[in-house]
DNA sequence: TTAAATAGGGTTACCGATAACCCTATTAAC
DNA sequence: GTTAATAGGGTTATCGGTAACCCTATTTAA
């Protein structure tokens, strides 16, 4: 590999000069500039940016974590990230966690032995805790995504998942459903936390009573099984509505419905948070609550380039992005059946 | 940050031998090798890979580099791709190139200068080249995903996109459809000359005779815009089935179809590459040709690390991945109509 | 005319880790 | 009892780049 010396020798000049030239420091007249730039052509110089890294303190690596890199509302949301921080002049290191605190403390002692500048860490859940704890004791910027972890306080960037639950439940006791399932994730992350709250609130103002029999809780992640559909199926007083508390879980539970010979929305009204982007594309089916994930990533990004080079405020900035209501044809109105 | 000299402090030894304990090298007695340890422990010691891949000429540090990380196609390649990495010891850097050369070329100066020990590259297209090429005369070992790219030898993962085509048009044909419409990708990617050829071939095979008047060339990932099918639909005897080069454009065309009230299947029945994953589960709707592409990712990482680590052989490995038709119901027999 | 300022560029030490080699007590061998 | 091995660990140079400081010739100001 080519290396500054390689070029100090051919431009007969100091490395120091080189250094200067491509740092666009110092006191250089314009003749040596070219000169020296002319040799970095010629010998296609590539900096390196491990030895730079080490003299400087700061490597302009970012790194991204997401939980599940197959779900449409983090590939939007890493897009997001990456255009900005291609845009702000950083390059980034992404990592799935799937969902696993073990995974993740992995990719947490990788970013830290990378010295990354900063992190944008969506945490699989409270037990992030510790992991998040490990990154503060080595003064590592970070800005939290999606889900807030109790016990860190940080700039974070979310979703309005109580509202959100509370529009789509608003809508299903509008459409004139009373029992309404909640298939929601694990209580160990803050938005399914919030989205039950919603659940909870919005039944309780329409002074419908919350029935734990029709609360299911699941991963995020694992919709395949709908066994769980039995247990709703054989209620005495069944559900006429599920609302799944993300779009994998929606899937599952349509496909499951599906296999029993349940129609949607005919026999059973579904809706659920985040948007399945192509799926919509081909086939608006799905009653949504939709978030802006693209800007998830981009705020976020915004937000920890700030924090690291210190121009921002040192008070923790929490933004909240509102979800959208987008109905389509996945829920109906419950009399319609009686039409 | 706490470094190895920190550690020989504490723990009353050099460095190096603290860096012969990290490393597992040279002769070190239990109880130092302990005391060292223990240090490292309290004290929170993450070694700086920086330092590392500075001295050892390496960084363990691989890239992949996707043309559109928001197509599925391309996310379940980059689990593959990372499970792998990450099974294999190594970290990787995602890049994105949206189809665009110029961000591919942006990108191919980052790994360079970041000294990644290879890159897992899908090429935007044809043009790629000269990225290439770069490349190789750094010496970076890299295999290229999905996409040939004329006048580069090197190990590539790839599907068989002629086969594939082949087979969706065969049962294009076999459903009683001779007018069949192709809207392809840019005929500077690989992939869509093949398809094409796949097309062109079955067409041959059974007799038909090709119209020229029923291709469409567009990008891979403008899907949006259906403004084509205006043309093919103003034909004199319009196509009853579309032949679609990859998902999104399938989506694409199947949208602007249901816009002009033309049903699918009823109407016009509709074939893509590549399935849809979350889509698909949820309503089994398209007929594709789908690729593994989970292991597009997880044997070109394996091929990759192999070349790096130098137990493959010299010669170049092709591996061809036979795509799956799945039949669904976006397309149907043509006489149906007449039932 | 002379001192001070400036332009243009070089020296040196250091970032954190490792390779290659060296040194000194023990221990083993004869 | 002496020599040769070996165990255990230290020294030094180096990877590629940059900060801080230094040096010298020319220019500028008085």
């Amino acid at each position: 590999m080519v290396t500054i010396y390689d070029i100090a020798q051919h431009a007969n000049v100091s490395a120091m000069t080189v250094s200067k030239v491509i740092n666009n420091t110092g006191r250089i007249s314009e003749q040596t500039r070219k000169r020296v730039k002319k040799v970095m052509e010629e010998l296609n110089y590539i900096p390196n940016s491990n030895a730079r890294s080490l003299v400087l303190q700061q490597t302009k690596i970012l790194s991204l974590l997401i939980t599940d890199i197959t779900n449409p509302f983090y590939t939007s949301l890493a897009r997001g990230a990456e255009d900005t921080a291609k845009r702000l002049g950083y390059r980034l290191l992404f990592g799935n966690s799937d969902e696993d605190y073990l995974k993740e403390q992995d990719y947490v002692d990788m970013v830290l032995s990378t010295r990354v500048d900063g992190v944008l860490f969506a945490p699989a859940g409270d037990q992030s805790l510790k992991n998040l704890e490990k990154l503060m004791a080595h003064k590592i910027p970070f800005v939290i995504l999606d889900r807030a972890v109790p016990g860190i306080e940080s700039d974070i960037v979310a979703g309005d998942s109580k509202e959100g639950a509370r529009k789509l439940v608003d809508y299903l006791i509008e459409l004139g459903h009373s029992r309404i399932a909640l298939v929601n994730g694990s209580l160990e992350v803050s938005t399914a936390r919030l989205r039950y709250q919603g659940y909870a609130e919005s039944l309780k103002l329409q002074g419908i009573e919350l029935d734990h029999e029709l609360i299911i809780q699941k991963s995020y992640r694992d919709y395949k099984d709908g066994e769980y559909l039995n247990q709703l199926l054989s209620n005495p007083s069944p559900p006429t509505a599920i609302f799944a508390a993300n779009n994998f879980l929606a899937v599952g539970v349509i496909r499951a419905l599906r296999e029993r010979g349940i129609r949607v929305p005919e026999d059973m009204s579904v809706v659920c948070f985040d948007d399945l982007d192509l799926s919509s594309a081909l086939d608006p089916f799905l009653t949504v609550a939709s978030q802006p994930a693209y800007l998830f990533g981009a705020m976020g990004m915004q937000l920890l380039v700030e924090r690291i080079q210190g121009n921002s405020t040192p008070d923790i900035r929490k933004i909240i992005l509102p979800s959208d209501l987008i109905i389509r044809s996945s829920a109906q109105a419950l009399t319609s059946e009686y039409v």
